[in-house]
RNA sequence: GGAGAGAUGGCAGAGUGGUCGAAUGCGGCGGUCUCGAAAACCGUUGUCCCGCAAUCGCGGGACCGGGGGUUCGAAUCCCCCUCUCUCCGCCA
Protein backbone atom coordinates (compact mmCIF):
# COMPACT_ATOMS: atom_id res chain seq x y z
CA UNK A 1 0.00 0.00 0.00
CA UNK A 2 1.00 3.44 -1.10
CA UNK A 3 1.14 6.08 1.61
CA UNK A 4 -1.63 8.81 1.42
CA UNK A 5 1.44 11.31 1.71
CA UNK A 6 3.20 9.54 -1.00
CA UNK A 7 0.43 10.32 -3.33
CA UNK A 8 -0.56 13.67 -2.42
CA UNK A 9 3.19 15.17 -3.21
CA UNK A 10 3.89 12.96 -6.11
CA UNK A 11 0.97 12.41 -8.02
CA UNK A 12 2.66 12.46 -11.63
CA UNK A 13 5.37 10.40 -10.31
CA UNK A 14 3.53 8.14 -9.52
CA UNK A 15 1.53 8.03 -12.78
CA UNK A 16 4.40 7.59 -14.46
CA UNK A 17 6.08 4.88 -12.55
CA UNK A 18 2.86 2.86 -12.26
CA UNK A 19 2.95 2.59 -16.48
CA UNK A 20 5.92 0.49 -16.31
CA UNK A 21 3.74 -1.92 -14.46
CA UNK A 22 1.48 -1.02 -17.79
CA UNK A 23 -1.01 0.23 -14.63
CA UNK A 24 -2.95 3.20 -15.78
CA UNK A 25 -3.26 5.06 -12.41
CA UNK A 26 -4.28 8.83 -13.48
CA UNK A 27 -8.26 7.93 -12.43
CA UNK A 28 -7.68 6.02 -9.22
CA UNK A 29 -5.03 8.42 -7.98
CA UNK A 30 -8.17 11.27 -8.71
CA UNK A 31 -10.69 9.36 -6.94
CA UNK A 32 -8.07 9.12 -3.89
CA UNK A 33 -7.09 12.94 -3.83
CA UNK A 34 -10.60 14.02 -3.72
CA UNK A 35 -11.56 11.53 -1.18
CA UNK A 36 -8.43 12.05 0.90
CA UNK A 37 -9.50 16.50 0.75
CA UNK A 38 -12.91 15.60 1.67
CA UNK A 39 -11.78 13.23 4.13
CA UNK A 40 -9.58 15.77 6.36
CA UNK A 41 -12.17 18.56 5.63
CA UNK A 42 -14.60 15.97 7.62
CA UNK A 43 -11.64 15.36 10.55
CA UNK A 44 -11.04 18.77 10.89
CA UNK A 45 -14.58 19.72 11.92
CA UNK A 46 -15.53 16.82 13.46
CA UNK A 47 -12.36 17.33 15.87
CA UNK A 48 -12.99 21.02 16.44
CA UNK A 49 -16.46 20.36 17.79
CA UNK A 50 -15.56 17.20 19.80
CA UNK A 51 -12.88 19.87 21.39
CA UNK A 52 -15.80 21.93 21.71
CA UNK A 53 -17.90 19.44 23.51
CA UNK A 54 -14.82 18.36 25.71
CA UNK A 55 -14.48 21.85 27.15
CA UNK A 56 -18.40 22.49 27.95
CA UNK A 57 -18.20 18.69 29.61
CA UNK A 58 -15.66 19.68 32.10
CA UNK A 59 -16.89 22.66 32.46
CA UNK A 60 -20.23 20.72 33.98
CA UNK A 61 -18.19 19.00 35.94
CA UNK A 62 -16.52 22.08 37.56
CA UNK A 63 -20.19 23.27 38.04
CA UNK A 64 -21.80 20.63 39.74
CA UNK A 65 -19.13 20.52 42.34
CA UNK A 66 -19.76 23.60 43.11
CA UNK A 67 -22.75 23.06 43.46
CA UNK A 68 -24.13 25.32 40.26
CA UNK A 69 -26.44 23.12 39.18
CA UNK A 70 -29.17 25.78 37.17
CA UNK A 71 -25.97 26.72 35.42
CA UNK A 72 -24.80 22.98 35.03
CA UNK A 73 -28.22 21.97 33.29
CA UNK A 74 -27.69 25.44 30.93
CA UNK A 75 -24.55 23.87 29.87
CA UNK A 76 -25.96 20.69 29.35
CA UNK A 77 -28.83 22.16 26.52
CA UNK A 78 -25.90 23.48 24.83
CA UNK A 79 -24.51 19.95 24.02
CA UNK A 80 -27.36 18.42 22.94
CA UNK A 81 -27.42 19.84 19.27
CA UNK A 82 -23.41 20.09 19.16
CA UNK A 83 -23.39 15.86 19.58
CA UNK A 84 -26.08 15.94 17.17
CA UNK A 85 -24.00 17.52 14.59
CA UNK A 86 -21.03 15.40 15.52
CA UNK A 87 -22.74 12.20 14.71
CA UNK A 88 -24.04 13.73 11.82
CA UNK A 89 -20.41 14.59 10.60
CA UNK A 90 -18.73 11.56 11.86
CA UNK A 91 -21.10 8.90 10.05
CA UNK A 92 -19.80 10.37 6.91
CA UNK A 93 -16.29 9.62 7.59
CA UNK A 94 -16.81 6.54 7.61
CA UNK A 95 -17.69 5.41 4.30
CA UNK A 96 -15.39 8.19 2.75
CA UNK A 97 -12.34 6.58 5.11
CA UNK A 98 -13.33 2.50 3.54
CA UNK A 99 -13.62 4.39 -0.08
CA UNK A 100 -10.69 6.23 0.43
CA UNK A 101 -8.73 2.81 1.71
CA UNK A 102 -10.34 0.35 -0.71
CA UNK A 103 -8.90 2.77 -3.52
CA UNK A 104 -5.56 3.02 -2.40
CA UNK A 105 -5.00 -1.04 -2.04
CA UNK A 106 -5.90 -0.65 -5.56
CA UNK A 107 -2.31 0.84 -6.63
CA UNK A 108 0.40 -1.48 -7.11
CA UNK A 109 4.07 -0.35 -5.58
CA UNK A 110 6.33 1.74 -7.70
CA UNK A 111 8.56 -0.01 -9.29
CA UNK A 112 12.37 0.44 -8.74
CA UNK A 113 13.77 2.70 -11.01
CA UNK A 114 16.10 0.03 -12.73
CA UNK A 115 12.99 -1.95 -13.94
CA UNK A 116 12.64 -2.09 -17.94
CA UNK A 117 9.14 -1.44 -19.28
CA UNK A 118 7.47 -5.29 -20.57
CA UNK A 119 4.70 -7.29 -20.38
CA UNK A 120 6.19 -10.73 -19.69
CA UNK A 121 9.08 -12.53 -19.40
CA UNK A 122 10.45 -12.07 -22.35
CA UNK A 123 10.91 -8.57 -21.83
CA UNK A 124 13.23 -9.90 -18.51
CA UNK A 125 17.05 -9.07 -18.34
CA UNK A 126 19.72 -11.84 -17.90
CA UNK A 127 21.95 -9.89 -15.34
CA UNK A 128 24.57 -13.11 -14.66
CA UNK A 129 24.73 -16.71 -15.24
CA UNK A 130 26.79 -19.28 -14.04
CA UNK A 131 27.37 -22.75 -13.89
CA UNK A 132 28.04 -25.47 -17.19
CA UNK A 133 25.03 -26.86 -18.74
CA UNK A 134 25.56 -30.64 -18.28
CA UNK A 135 26.12 -32.64 -21.91
CA UNK A 136 23.74 -35.80 -21.35
CA UNK A 137 22.60 -38.32 -24.09
CA UNK A 138 19.45 -38.39 -26.31
CA UNK A 139 18.25 -40.93 -24.22
CA UNK A 140 18.40 -39.50 -20.49
CA UNK A 141 15.19 -39.40 -18.94
CA UNK A 142 13.10 -36.76 -17.77
CA UNK A 143 12.70 -36.22 -14.04
CA UNK A 144 9.23 -37.58 -13.74
CA UNK A 145 10.38 -40.62 -15.51
CA UNK A 146 13.19 -40.85 -13.02
CA UNK A 147 11.23 -40.82 -10.03
CA UNK A 148 8.98 -43.56 -11.35
CA UNK A 149 12.71 -45.91 -12.26
CA UNK A 150 13.96 -44.92 -8.97
CA UNK A 151 10.53 -45.42 -6.95
CA UNK A 152 11.84 -41.71 -4.77
CA UNK A 153 8.39 -39.83 -5.53
CA UNK A 154 5.01 -41.12 -6.06
CA UNK A 155 2.44 -39.20 -7.69
CA UNK A 156 -0.42 -41.55 -8.19
CA UNK A 157 -0.23 -42.28 -3.87
CA UNK A 158 -0.56 -38.51 -3.99
CA UNK A 159 -3.61 -38.25 -5.62
CA UNK A 160 -4.99 -41.64 -3.29
CA UNK A 161 -4.27 -39.21 -0.73
CA UNK A 162 -5.22 -35.77 -1.56
CA UNK A 163 -5.54 -35.44 -4.93
CA UNK A 164 -3.23 -33.84 -8.18
CA UNK A 165 -0.22 -31.88 -7.49
CA UNK A 166 0.35 -33.32 -3.71
CA UNK A 167 3.22 -36.02 -4.06
CA UNK A 168 4.08 -38.37 -1.51
CA UNK A 169 8.52 -38.55 -1.11
CA UNK A 170 9.35 -42.37 -0.56
CA UNK A 171 12.97 -43.70 0.40
CA UNK A 172 15.80 -41.83 -0.83
CA UNK A 173 13.48 -38.97 -2.51
CA UNK A 174 12.54 -38.24 1.14
CA UNK A 175 16.38 -38.29 2.21
CA UNK A 176 16.85 -35.63 -0.73
CA UNK A 177 14.30 -33.52 0.18
CA UNK A 178 14.90 -33.33 4.21
CA UNK A 179 18.79 -32.95 3.23
CA UNK A 180 17.95 -30.16 1.16
CA UNK A 181 16.15 -28.39 3.44
CA UNK A 182 18.86 -28.91 5.98
CA UNK A 183 21.07 -28.00 3.90
CA UNK A 184 19.21 -24.64 3.04
CA UNK A 185 18.69 -23.58 6.93
CA UNK A 186 22.61 -24.41 7.86
CA UNK A 187 23.77 -22.01 5.17
CA UNK A 188 21.35 -19.49 6.19
CA UNK A 189 22.00 -20.01 9.57
CA UNK A 190 25.80 -19.62 8.49
CA UNK A 191 24.90 -15.97 6.82
CA UNK A 192 23.23 -14.85 9.66
CA UNK A 193 19.78 -15.67 9.58
CA UNK A 194 17.75 -16.59 12.44
CA UNK A 195 15.58 -19.37 11.89
CA UNK A 196 12.15 -19.65 12.80
CA UNK A 197 9.54 -22.31 12.58
CA UNK A 198 5.69 -20.42 11.97
CA UNK A 199 2.54 -21.71 11.90
CA UNK A 200 1.33 -22.88 8.36
CA UNK A 201 -2.00 -21.38 8.81
CA UNK A 202 -2.42 -17.91 8.79
CA UNK A 203 -5.86 -15.70 9.86
CA UNK A 204 -6.82 -12.86 7.70
CA UNK A 205 -4.56 -10.05 9.00
CA UNK A 206 -1.84 -12.18 7.81
CA UNK A 207 -2.86 -12.51 5.01
CA UNK A 208 -3.38 -8.61 4.65
CA UNK A 209 -0.51 -7.47 5.39
CA UNK A 210 2.08 -9.44 3.28
CA UNK A 211 -0.98 -8.24 0.19
CA UNK A 212 -2.84 -12.32 -0.53
CA UNK A 213 -5.64 -10.30 0.94
CA UNK A 214 -8.12 -9.45 -0.12
CA UNK A 215 -7.17 -10.10 -3.70
CA UNK A 216 -5.61 -13.17 -4.15
CA UNK A 217 -8.04 -15.32 -2.36
CA UNK A 218 -8.50 -17.47 -4.97
CA UNK A 219 -4.59 -18.55 -4.64
CA UNK A 220 -4.85 -19.85 -1.26
CA UNK A 221 -6.37 -23.10 0.17
CA UNK A 222 -9.07 -21.29 2.93
CA UNK A 223 -10.33 -23.28 5.96
CA UNK A 224 -13.75 -21.62 6.24
CA UNK A 225 -14.81 -22.92 9.60
CA UNK A 226 -11.96 -21.22 11.46
CA UNK A 227 -11.29 -18.26 8.70
CA UNK A 228 -7.65 -19.47 8.19
CA UNK A 229 -5.23 -19.39 5.54
CA UNK A 230 -2.98 -22.32 4.19
CA UNK A 231 0.51 -20.21 3.52
CA UNK A 232 1.63 -19.94 0.17
CA UNK A 233 5.02 -18.93 1.41
CA UNK A 234 6.64 -18.37 4.82
CA UNK A 235 6.97 -14.84 3.98
CA UNK A 236 3.38 -14.47 5.11
CA UNK A 237 3.49 -15.39 8.68
CA UNK A 238 7.38 -14.78 8.87
CA UNK A 239 7.03 -10.70 7.45
CA UNK A 240 4.16 -10.87 9.87
CA UNK A 241 5.62 -11.43 12.71
CA UNK A 242 6.69 -7.88 12.69
CA UNK A 243 3.21 -6.58 11.97
CA UNK A 244 2.37 -3.57 14.25
CA UNK A 245 6.19 -3.29 15.78
CA UNK A 246 8.47 -0.60 15.56
CA UNK A 247 11.58 -1.62 15.66
CA UNK A 248 14.85 -0.20 16.80
CA UNK A 249 17.06 1.41 14.24
CA UNK A 250 20.18 -0.03 15.30
CA UNK A 251 18.72 -3.65 14.96
CA UNK A 252 18.10 -3.33 11.52
CA UNK A 253 18.45 -5.36 9.19
CA UNK A 254 16.12 -7.90 10.97
CA UNK A 255 16.90 -11.70 8.98
CA UNK A 256 14.96 -14.39 9.21
CA UNK A 257 15.37 -18.38 7.55
CA UNK A 258 12.47 -20.25 7.56
CA UNK A 259 11.18 -23.10 6.22
CA UNK A 260 7.60 -24.30 5.72
CA UNK A 261 5.61 -26.62 3.65
CA UNK A 262 3.66 -24.20 0.96
CA UNK A 263 0.58 -24.35 0.00
CA UNK A 264 -1.47 -22.98 -3.47
CA UNK A 265 -4.17 -23.61 -5.42
CA UNK A 266 -2.88 -22.54 -8.97
CA UNK A 267 -5.94 -21.93 -10.30
CA UNK A 268 -6.02 -21.95 -13.90
CA UNK A 269 -2.48 -22.26 -14.39
CA UNK A 270 -2.11 -25.63 -15.45
CA UNK A 271 -0.99 -26.26 -19.02
CA UNK A 272 1.84 -27.79 -20.81
CA UNK A 273 4.91 -27.10 -19.09
CA UNK A 274 3.70 -28.43 -15.48
CA UNK A 275 4.36 -32.16 -15.62
CA UNK A 276 6.21 -33.49 -12.32
CA UNK A 277 7.43 -31.30 -10.05
CA UNK A 278 7.14 -28.49 -11.94
CA UNK A 279 4.06 -27.22 -10.29
CA UNK A 280 2.88 -28.67 -7.14
CA UNK A 281 -0.29 -27.71 -4.73
CA UNK A 282 2.09 -29.00 -1.63
CA UNK A 283 5.71 -28.12 -1.74
CA UNK A 284 8.88 -27.20 0.58
CA UNK A 285 10.50 -23.80 0.32
CA UNK A 286 13.32 -22.46 2.81
CA UNK A 287 12.45 -18.52 2.86
CA UNK A 288 14.74 -16.13 3.69
CA UNK A 289 12.79 -12.48 5.32
CA UNK A 290 14.76 -9.35 5.95
CA UNK A 291 13.31 -6.20 7.60
CA UNK A 292 15.90 -3.15 6.65
CA UNK A 293 16.75 0.50 7.13
CA UNK A 294 14.81 2.18 3.78
CA UNK A 295 17.94 3.47 3.42
CA UNK A 296 20.28 -0.10 2.93
CA UNK A 297 17.34 -1.79 1.79
CA UNK A 298 18.94 -2.72 -1.58
CA UNK A 299 22.10 -3.09 0.17
CA UNK A 300 20.04 -5.82 1.83
CA UNK A 301 18.53 -7.28 -1.73
CA UNK A 302 22.23 -7.74 -3.07
CA UNK A 303 23.24 -9.47 -0.03
CA UNK A 304 20.15 -11.75 -0.65
CA UNK A 305 21.15 -12.46 -3.95
CA UNK A 306 24.09 -13.52 -3.18
CA UNK A 307 23.43 -16.09 -0.98
CA UNK A 308 20.91 -17.34 -3.34
CA UNK A 309 23.27 -17.47 -5.91
CA UNK A 310 26.09 -19.34 -3.33
CA UNK A 311 22.96 -21.73 -2.74
CA UNK A 312 22.59 -22.81 -6.64
CA UNK A 313 26.36 -23.16 -7.00
CA UNK A 314 27.27 -25.03 -4.17
CA UNK A 315 24.70 -27.88 -5.60
CA UNK A 316 26.52 -26.82 -9.08
CA UNK A 317 23.24 -26.26 -10.65
CA UNK A 318 23.61 -24.34 -14.08
CA UNK A 319 22.20 -21.13 -13.31
CA UNK A 320 20.83 -17.41 -14.34
CA UNK A 321 19.97 -14.39 -12.60
CA UNK A 322 16.75 -12.36 -14.16
CA UNK A 323 15.78 -9.02 -13.51
CA UNK A 324 11.80 -9.04 -14.01
CA UNK A 325 10.24 -6.32 -16.09
CA UNK A 326 7.37 -4.36 -14.71
CA UNK A 327 4.56 -6.39 -16.32
CA UNK A 328 5.87 -9.59 -14.86
CA UNK A 329 6.58 -8.70 -11.36
CA UNK A 330 3.99 -8.80 -8.91
CA UNK A 331 1.23 -6.44 -7.06
CA UNK A 332 3.83 -5.79 -4.02
CA UNK A 333 7.65 -5.22 -5.61
CA UNK A 334 9.80 -2.98 -5.85
CA UNK A 335 12.83 -4.67 -7.25
CA UNK A 336 12.76 -8.88 -7.98
CA UNK A 337 15.41 -10.62 -9.24
CA UNK A 338 14.62 -13.96 -10.36
CA UNK A 339 16.81 -17.51 -10.18
CA UNK A 340 16.34 -20.24 -12.75
CA UNK A 341 17.92 -23.20 -13.01
CA UNK A 342 18.72 -25.22 -16.21
CA UNK A 343 16.94 -28.63 -16.20
CA UNK A 344 18.79 -30.79 -18.94
CA UNK A 345 16.03 -33.26 -19.78
CA UNK A 346 13.67 -30.65 -20.25
CA UNK A 347 15.95 -28.65 -21.96
CA UNK A 348 14.45 -25.75 -19.81
CA UNK A 349 14.99 -23.21 -17.19
CA UNK A 350 13.18 -23.33 -14.13
CA UNK A 351 12.53 -20.30 -11.73
CA UNK A 352 13.55 -21.77 -8.28
CA UNK A 353 13.57 -18.61 -6.46
CA UNK A 354 12.19 -14.94 -6.24
CA UNK A 355 14.12 -12.45 -4.15
CA UNK A 356 12.28 -8.83 -3.72
CA UNK A 357 12.68 -5.55 -2.36
CA UNK A 358 9.06 -4.79 -1.09
CA UNK A 359 10.51 -1.06 0.09
CA UNK A 360 7.59 -0.02 2.42
CA UNK A 361 4.44 -1.32 0.56
CA UNK A 362 4.03 -4.26 2.64
CA UNK A 363 5.51 -1.96 5.78
CA UNK A 364 2.38 0.22 5.21
CA UNK A 365 -0.03 -2.55 5.33
CA UNK A 366 1.67 -4.18 8.36
CA UNK A 367 2.64 -0.86 10.11
CA UNK A 368 5.86 -2.34 10.44
CA UNK A 369 7.93 0.71 11.73
CA UNK A 370 11.09 1.58 13.12
CA UNK A 371 12.81 4.55 14.89
CA UNK A 372 16.44 5.51 14.65
CA UNK A 373 17.74 6.74 17.81
CA UNK A 374 17.98 9.91 18.62
CA UNK A 375 14.88 10.39 16.50
CA UNK A 376 10.91 10.89 17.48
CA UNK A 377 9.87 9.91 14.13
CA UNK A 378 8.75 6.91 13.61
CA UNK A 379 9.84 5.88 9.78
CA UNK A 380 8.17 2.62 7.45
CA UNK A 381 10.69 0.06 7.28
CA UNK A 382 11.20 -1.91 4.21
CA UNK A 383 10.61 -6.05 3.67
CA UNK A 384 11.98 -7.98 1.46
CA UNK A 385 12.47 -11.84 0.90
CA UNK A 386 13.51 -14.58 -1.20
CA UNK A 387 13.42 -18.22 -1.61
CA UNK A 388 16.43 -19.86 -0.36
CA UNK A 389 15.47 -22.06 -1.86
CA UNK A 390 12.13 -23.52 -3.79
CA UNK A 391 12.77 -27.18 -3.34
CA UNK A 392 11.19 -29.05 -5.93
CA UNK A 393 12.51 -27.57 -9.31
CA UNK A 394 15.92 -28.05 -7.22
CA UNK A 395 14.93 -31.81 -6.79
CA UNK A 396 14.34 -31.59 -10.92
CA UNK A 397 16.83 -30.17 -12.16
CA UNK A 398 19.33 -32.52 -9.59
CA UNK A 399 17.91 -35.52 -10.80
CA UNK A 400 18.13 -34.90 -14.76
CA UNK A 401 21.34 -33.31 -14.64
CA UNK A 402 22.82 -35.69 -12.45
CA UNK A 403 21.60 -38.60 -13.85
CA UNK A 404 24.24 -41.43 -14.81
CA UNK A 405 23.85 -44.66 -16.43
CA UNK A 406 24.28 -46.14 -12.62
CA UNK A 407 21.94 -44.00 -11.22
CA UNK A 408 21.86 -40.16 -9.73
CA UNK A 409 24.72 -38.49 -8.50
CA UNK A 410 24.07 -36.68 -5.23
CA UNK A 411 25.36 -33.19 -5.21
CA UNK A 412 28.74 -33.08 -3.23
CA UNK A 413 27.33 -30.81 -0.33
CA UNK A 414 24.66 -32.86 0.53
CA UNK A 415 26.07 -36.20 0.96
CA UNK A 416 26.73 -35.47 4.22
CA UNK A 417 22.97 -34.63 4.97
CA UNK A 418 21.83 -37.71 2.82
CA UNK A 419 24.29 -40.26 3.99
CA UNK A 420 24.47 -41.92 0.52
CA UNK A 421 25.86 -40.64 -2.99
CA UNK A 422 23.88 -42.43 -5.36
CA UNK A 423 19.73 -42.86 -6.04
CA UNK A 424 19.71 -45.99 -7.53
C1' G B 1 -16.42 -29.31 25.00
C1' G B 2 -18.32 -27.56 30.45
C1' A B 3 -17.51 -23.92 34.71
C1' G B 4 -15.11 -19.64 36.53
C1' A B 5 -11.57 -15.41 36.29
C1' G B 6 -9.36 -11.82 33.42
C1' A B 7 -7.39 -8.43 29.14
C1' U B 8 -4.59 -1.12 31.30
C1' G B 9 1.73 2.20 28.57
C1' G B 10 8.39 -1.83 26.84
C1' C B 11 7.29 -5.06 31.39
C1' A B 12 4.93 -5.53 36.31
C1' G B 13 0.75 -3.33 38.39
C1' A B 14 -3.02 0.64 40.58
C1' G B 15 -7.29 2.96 39.04
C1' U B 16 -14.87 1.06 39.31
C1' G B 17 -18.49 7.95 36.21
C1' G B 18 -15.61 14.21 35.96
C1' U B 19 -8.50 18.28 35.17
C1' C B 20 -6.83 9.98 33.92
C1' G B 21 -2.97 9.58 28.53
C1' A B 22 -3.64 7.24 33.04
C1' A B 23 -0.53 6.36 40.13
C1' U B 24 3.66 3.46 41.56
C1' G B 25 7.77 0.15 40.59
C1' C B 26 11.12 -1.84 36.94
C1' G B 27 13.27 -0.94 32.33
C1' G B 28 14.88 2.85 28.54
C1' C B 29 17.01 7.73 27.44
C1' G B 30 19.63 12.41 29.20
C1' G B 31 22.37 14.62 33.24
C1' U B 32 25.15 15.23 38.16
C1' C B 33 29.07 12.56 40.67
C1' U B 34 33.59 9.35 38.92
C1' C B 35 39.98 8.38 35.80
C1' G B 36 36.04 5.02 34.21
C1' A B 37 32.04 2.02 35.87
C1' A B 38 28.47 0.69 39.60
C1' A B 39 25.47 2.86 43.33
C1' A B 40 22.89 7.24 44.59
C1' C B 41 20.34 11.58 43.09
C1' C B 42 17.78 14.90 39.34
C1' G B 43 15.17 15.15 34.79
C1' U B 44 12.73 12.66 30.80
C1' U B 45 9.86 8.55 28.50
C1' G B 46 3.74 5.76 23.87
C1' U B 47 1.14 5.61 19.03
C1' C B 48 -2.04 7.58 15.21
C1' C B 49 -4.89 11.60 12.83
C1' C B 50 -6.00 16.97 11.82
C1' G B 51 -4.49 22.17 11.70
C1' C B 52 -0.76 26.09 12.05
C1' A B 53 4.61 26.91 11.77
C1' A B 54 6.39 24.02 7.20
C1' U B 55 13.45 22.44 10.72
C1' C B 56 13.35 22.11 16.50
C1' G B 57 7.91 23.32 17.66
C1' C B 58 2.68 24.78 19.05
C1' G B 59 -2.68 23.77 19.31
C1' G B 60 -6.78 20.24 18.73
C1' G B 61 -8.75 15.13 18.28
C1' A B 62 -8.42 9.74 19.02
C1' C B 63 -6.43 5.40 21.46
C1' C B 64 -6.68 1.50 28.55
C1' G B 65 -8.05 -6.33 23.73
C1' G B 66 -11.84 -5.22 19.24
C1' G B 67 -16.83 -3.37 17.97
C1' G B 68 -21.50 -1.13 19.48
C1' G B 69 -24.49 1.40 23.46
C1' U B 70 -25.88 4.56 28.01
C1' U B 71 -24.24 9.68 29.67
C1' C B 72 -23.08 16.61 29.22
C1' G B 73 -18.79 13.38 30.45
C1' A B 74 -16.56 6.18 30.21
C1' A B 75 -10.25 2.80 31.46
C1' U B 76 -14.49 2.80 34.96
C1' C B 77 -21.64 1.14 33.60
C1' C B 78 -24.42 -2.22 29.66
C1' C B 79 -24.33 -5.59 25.13
C1' C B 80 -21.64 -8.48 21.38
C1' C B 81 -16.96 -10.55 19.61
C1' U B 82 -11.88 -12.16 20.14
C1' C B 83 -8.06 -13.79 23.06
C1' U B 84 -5.60 -15.41 27.74
C1' C B 85 -5.48 -17.95 32.46
C1' U B 86 -7.45 -21.67 36.24
C1' C B 87 -10.33 -26.16 37.17
C1' C B 88 -12.95 -30.44 34.91
C1' G B 89 -13.35 -33.56 30.46
C1' C B 90 -10.67 -35.25 26.07
C1' C B 91 -6.03 -35.94 23.65
C1' A B 92 -0.59 -36.11 20.28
Amino acid sequence: MLTINLIREKKDFIIERLKVKNFEAEEIISKILLLDSSRREIQTKTDMMQGELNRISKEIGTLMKEGKETEAKAAKERTYKLKEDIKSLSDKLIPVENDLRNEIIQLPNLPHESVNPGHGADDNVKVREGGKIPLIPDTALPHWDLIKKYDIIDFEMGIKLTGAGFPVYKGKGAKLERALISFFLDEGEKAGYTEVLPPIMVNEDSGFGTGQLPDKEGQMYHATLDNFYLIPTAEVPVTNIYRDVILNGDDLPVKNIAYTPCFRREAGSWGAHVRGLNRLHQFDKVEIVRIAHPDHSYESLDEMVSHVEGLVKKLALPYRIMRLCGGDMSFTSSLTYDFEVWSAAQKRWLEVSSVSNFEAFQANRLKCRFKDKGDKQTRLAHTLNGSALALPRIVAAILENNQTESGIKVPDVLVPYTGFVLIN
